[in-house]
DNA sequence: TTTGAAAACGATAATCGTTATCGTTTTTGT
DNA sequence: ACAAAAACGATAACGATTATCGTTTTCAAA
């Protein structure tokens, strides 16, 4: 894909520091390369970014995160930190055909995340 | 739990009619019978019932839609006609320890919705 | 290398769902 | 009946996001 080189510097935010930032944080991370950015340019430029694939959005009550990795994983949110963390197990359920035929629908996408406590704040919390 | 005659009719808007309104729609609906009711009244007592626990949140992005089962089940949500459903049957999954050990997290809970295309718009589309 | 159209941009106004404020009204317990 | 607490309506404020608009940059064809 051909980008502009603003573009480029949000993706490149999202490459070198894969937590799931804000537009904001997106934003405060590019200004570092280029001061007199416009945040309407960054909410541009990722909305851009989610329309041709490269990047994903994931959702979190009323603020959304960007992910630059589009493969198929699931997200664990701290519910202490507010941090974002990727998980990539697998997960295997059960009950989807059933899930289906009960309300006679076709499932395209089971979209899951986990709410939780993380490594850290578990480790705070047990001092 | 005791409520005001107002946050009662709230409640049986939600009782007569399970379809996971928004909060526009709670306050379109609960105008017939208090024409003078203030959508800020709907969106104080739609928060003291999640609060209380009476009702349950069901988010999708950036449209809160409110839903007076407060049982555990799953929702489906219409991509195509927006529309959202109550999924009763069992999910079992596995993989859930693996994800834990994973990232060394505590999950407290997995949140997972639907989407795909509903029995009606299927029947739509087929002909 | 000029040129002109398309894309991108910055600044900022607008939008939308939701929450906060505040003065008034209603409910409740005594 | 009465005071305190709760609820209310109107509306301003909020925060995240999107739209507008006039200017600037990019880039390919001439």
């Amino acid at each position: 894909m051909k980008h502009s080189h603003k573009r480029d510097a949000i993706c490149e935010v999202l490459k070198s520091k894969r937590d799931h930032p804000t537009a904001d944080m997106v934003y405060e991370r590019v200004r570092e390369k280029y001061p007199e950015i416009s945040l309407a340019t960054v909410y541009r430029n990722l909305a851009q970014l989610c329309t041709e694939g490269t990047i994903i959005k994931i959702g979190a009550a009323g603020r959304e995160r960007y992910d630059i990795d589009t493969s198929d994983h699931t997200h664990f949110f701290c519910d202490e930190c507010g941090e974002v963390y990727d998980v990539f197990s697998d997960l295997n359920f059960t009950g989807l055909a059933k899930a289906e035929s009960e309300i006679g629908c076709k499932i395209d996408f089971a979209h899951i995340t986990f709410r939780g406590h993380c490594k850290n704040c578990m480790a705070k919390a047990g001092n």
